[in-house]
DNA sequence: GCCGTTTTCGGCCCGACTGTTTTCAGTCG
C-alpha cells in the first residue's frame, strides 16, 4: 500500500506543530515529534511489519501511537489529525518556521489578529498591527518583515556532509588561529557523520568569548552575525549555512563536546540517566550538587555515568546507551580494517585514470587488492566495455598482476540491470570475471512491484557478486527509487553475495538504517569507493563512516578479508 | 504521549540569548 514511514512521520510532525499552536502539554508535543524522528529513521517499513504489537515495541511508540500508525496505514487518514486541522488552520504551521515565532506568538497572532497564513501575516505587518500585541515589539516586527520579503522558506535545506566539510575546514582553521584559542572541534551532526548537515556547530576552548566572536564577525565568508553573547554566537555563511559557535573552559570541554555533538535524543537520554543517579549533566560537566565529577573529556563523562565510550556515529538514541551500559557496544569498523576495494573505474570506461594509476593509488591507500569494475556497454553508458574490450582489459590485468608483489587486481565489471531484470552482458563474458557488480542506472520510475521484481531477477543470476548503490538515491537530487528492501534482503541472505555501501559523497547508499537491517539479516557489506579517479579512493573514508553509523563491525564487511578470503566467498555460489 | 529497580501516576534535559522585559517569557539548540 501507499503509506511509507515518511508519511507517518510527516503526520506526527504536523500533529506536534498543531498541538503546539493550540498550547497543549509540551511533553505530549515532544512525544509526537520524537516519534516522527524515530519513524523517519526506522530501517524497516511500518507497513511491512506485523502490526500494533510490533509498533508498540519500538521505544518511543506507545499504545496510542501504535494505534494511530495502524489507522494511517489501513485507511490513509488520521481522524485525530483531521480534527486538529479543523481546530487550528493548518497553514499556521508555516508561521512556526519564521525567526522569532514559536507556538506562543503564533497563537497570539491567530487569536488576536486572525492571522492564519504567511500572507495574512504580511498584511498585518503592513498595517502595523503586529507590534501592538503584547510580547511583540518593533525589533521582531522588522525581522519578520525581512524574512517574509526574502521569501525565506524558514528551515534551510540540509547540505551533503562532503559539501559542509568544505566550509567547516576553513572556518575551523580560522577560529583556531585566533589568539587565546587552544582547541576547536566541529561537533553536531557533522561529527556524528550524518550524510547531510543542517548547520555547523563549532566548539572552542578559549580564554575570551567576546574576543573570539569579534574575530568571527570579521570572517570573510560570514554574511551576518545574528546573535552574540559571552559564550555563544550564531551566524550565517554566504552560502546560507547556519553556524553556531560555543566557547567553554578546558575543564568543561568534554561535557560541552558531548552536548554539542548530540543528537538531541541522545543528550536527553544521558541527562536523564544522570538525573536518575542524583546527578546533573549539562554542557559544563557532570555534577553532584556543586561538585564536578567529570567533564574534561567525553571518555571521563561516559565512564562516570557507568557507560563505555560511545562513538559519535552511534549517538542517535537507537539503543547505544543500553548497549554501552551492558558493555555490549559493537567494535565499529575502521578505515584501516579495509584490505581492498571492489568497485572502481578506469579510463577504459568513464573514469579518468589508467589501470596502473588506480593500482598505484590503491597501494598508497594501504590496500592489497582492487577490483576493476568498469561499466559494461549499455545504452546511455559512455565508453562502456563490450565482451571483446573486457577480454582485452583482462589480459592487461593478468600482465600487470605478474609484475605486482603483495597486491592483486581482480577482474570485474559494473553491469546494468536492464528494465526486465536481465544483465547488460552475456553470461559467457560474466563467467570469466572475479567480481560482478550489478546496478540499476535507469528506469527509476518503475512501480515498487516492478522495480523489486527487476532487482530480484538480476539477483537470481549466480554470477552477480554485489548489488551496487542499492537504493539509487542521490542526496538532495534524487529520492531512492521505490523497491521492497525487505525482499532484497531476503533474497540476498539466501544466495550469498553482498550489498554495497557506496562511498560517493552524493550516494552514501546504503544509508545507515539499511546497513543496520542488512547486518541484522546477516547480509555482508562491500564498502566501496566507486572511484572514477585515483584521488576518489578517498571515498572509502565516507563509506566507512556511513557503515559505522549502521553499527557495522569489521566482520560484517567482505573487503576486510584478504583477497583469498574474498575469492573463496565469491566462488562459493 | 511515553515510561517504569522511586512502576499505572507523576514525572518528563538543561542552559544561552534576545528583547517581548525591569525580573522573566519565549525561542532556540
Amino acid at each position: 500500500m501507499g503509506i511509507h514511514n515518511a508519511d507517518v512521520a510527516d503526520a506526527f510532525d504536523e500533529i506536534g506543530d498543531l498541538l503546539a499552536i493550540e498550547g497543549e502539554n509540551p511533553f505530549r508535543i515532544r512525544a509526537y515529534r520524537r516519534a516522527a524522528r524515530i519513524v523517519r529513521s526506522l530501517p524497516r517499513e511500518l507497513a511491512e511489519m506485523r502490526g500494533p504489537e510490533e509498533y508498540d515495541a519500538i521505544p518511543g511508540i506507545g499504545e496510542d501511537l501504535a494505534r494511530k500508525i495502524l489507522e494511517l496505514i489501513r485507511t490513509g487518514h488520521l481522524q485525530a489529525l483531521e480534527r486538529l486541522r479543523r481546530e487550528v488552520p493548518p497553514q499556521t504551521r508555516e508561521l512556526l518556521a519564521l525567526p522569532g515565532l514559536g507556538p506562543v506568538r503564533v497563537r497570539a497572532l491567530m487569536r488576536q489578529l486572525s492571522v492564519r497564513s504567511r500572507s495574512d501575516l504580511e498584511r498585518a505587518l503592513a498595517a502595523g498591527r503586529v507590534a501592538t500585541l503584547p510580547r511583540f515589539g518593533a525589533g521582531l516586527e522588522s525581522r519578520l518583515k525581512e524574512a517574509i520579503a526574502k521569501r525565506e522558506p524558514g528551515a534551510a535545506r540540509r547540505l551533503p556532509l562532503s559539501v559542509a566539510a568544505q566550509y567547516a575546514g576553513p572556518l575551523r582553521e580560522y577560529l583556531a588561529s585566533v589568539p587565546g584559542v587552544s582547541r576547536v572541534e566541529v561537533a553536531g551532526s557533522f561529527r556524528r557523520g550524518r550524510d547531510t548537515v543542517g548547520d555547523l556547530d563549532l566548539l572552542v576552548s578559549a580564554s575570551s568569548g567576546t574576543k573570539l566572536f569579534a574575530a568571527l564577525k570579521r570572517y570573510p565568508d560570514l554574511r551576518e552575525l545574528s546573535a552574540s553573547g559571552t559564550t555563544k554566537a550564531s551566524g550565517v555563511l554566504r552560502n546560507g549555512l547556519q553556524v553556531d559557535v560555543r566557547v567553554v573552559a578546558p575543564q568543561s570541554f568534554g561535557a560541552a563536546l558531548h552536548y554539542f555533538t548530540g543528537s538531541k535524543d541522545h543528550n536527553i537520554r544521558t541527562r536523564r540517566l544522570a538525573q536518575e543517579r542524583g546527578l546533573k549533566l549539562s554542557e559544563y560537566g557532570l555534577f553532584r550538587g556543586s561538585r564536578r565529577l567529570a567533564g574534561q573529556t567525553e571518555e571521563g563523562l561516559y565512564r562516570a555515568l557507568g557507560l563505555s565510550y560511545i562513538p559519535p556515529e552511534l549517538r542517535e538514541d537507537r539503543g547505544e546507551i543500553e548497549a554501552a551500559g551492558r558493555g555490549a557496544l559493537p567494535a565499529l569498523i575502521e578505515r584501516s580494517d579495509l584490505k581492498g576495494d571492489l568497485h572502481v573505474h578506469t579510463n577504459a570506461s568513464d573514469g579518468v585514470d589508467t589501470l596502473e594509476r588506480m593500482v598505484a593509488a590503491a597501494q598508497a591507500q594501504n590496500l592489497s587488492y582492487l577490483a576493476i569494475t568498469d561499466h559494461a556497454k549499455h545504452l546511455g553508458i559512455v565508453h562502456g566495455l563490450d565482451s571483446e574490450r573486457l577480454a582485452r582489459q583482462g589480459q592487461a590485468i593478468d600482465a600487470l598482476n605478474e609484475k605486482l608483489r603483495g597486491f592483486t587486481i581482480l577482474k570485474g565489471a559494473e553491469v546494468d540491470i536492464l528494465e526486465d531484470g536481465r544483465l547488460a552482458l552475456p553470461e559467457a563474458a560474466l563467467e570469466r570475471l572475479d567480481v560482478v557488480v550489478a546496478a540499476v542506472h535507469d528506469h527509476f520510475g518503475l512501480s515498487e512491484a516492478r522495480q523489486t521484481t527487476r532487482i530480484l531477477r538480476a539477483l537470481e543470476r549466480p554470477c552477480v557478486s554485489i548489488l551496487a548503490h542499492p537504493s539509487g538515491r542521490l542526496i538532495g537530487e534524487r529520492e531512492p527509487y521505490a523497491f521492497d528492501f525487505e525482499k532484497v534482503l531476503e533474497a540476498m541472505s539466501g544466495r550469498g553475495g553482498c550489498l554495497e555501501v557506496n562511498g560517493q559523497p552524493s550516494r552514501l547508499d546504503l544509508d545507515d538504517g539499511h546497513i543496520q537491517a542488512a547486518i541484522e539479516r546477516g547480509v555482508p557489506l562491500s564498502i566501496a569507493s566507486d572511484a572514477h579517479s585515483a584521488d576518489q579512493l578517498a571515498n572509502l573514508d565516507g563509506a566507512v563512516r556511513q557503515a559505522r553509523r549502521g553499527w557495522a563491525r569489521s566482520q560484517d564487511v567482505l573487503n576486510t578479508r584478504t583477497v583469498s578470503g574474498v575469492r573463496a566467498l565469491l566462488r562459493r555460489r
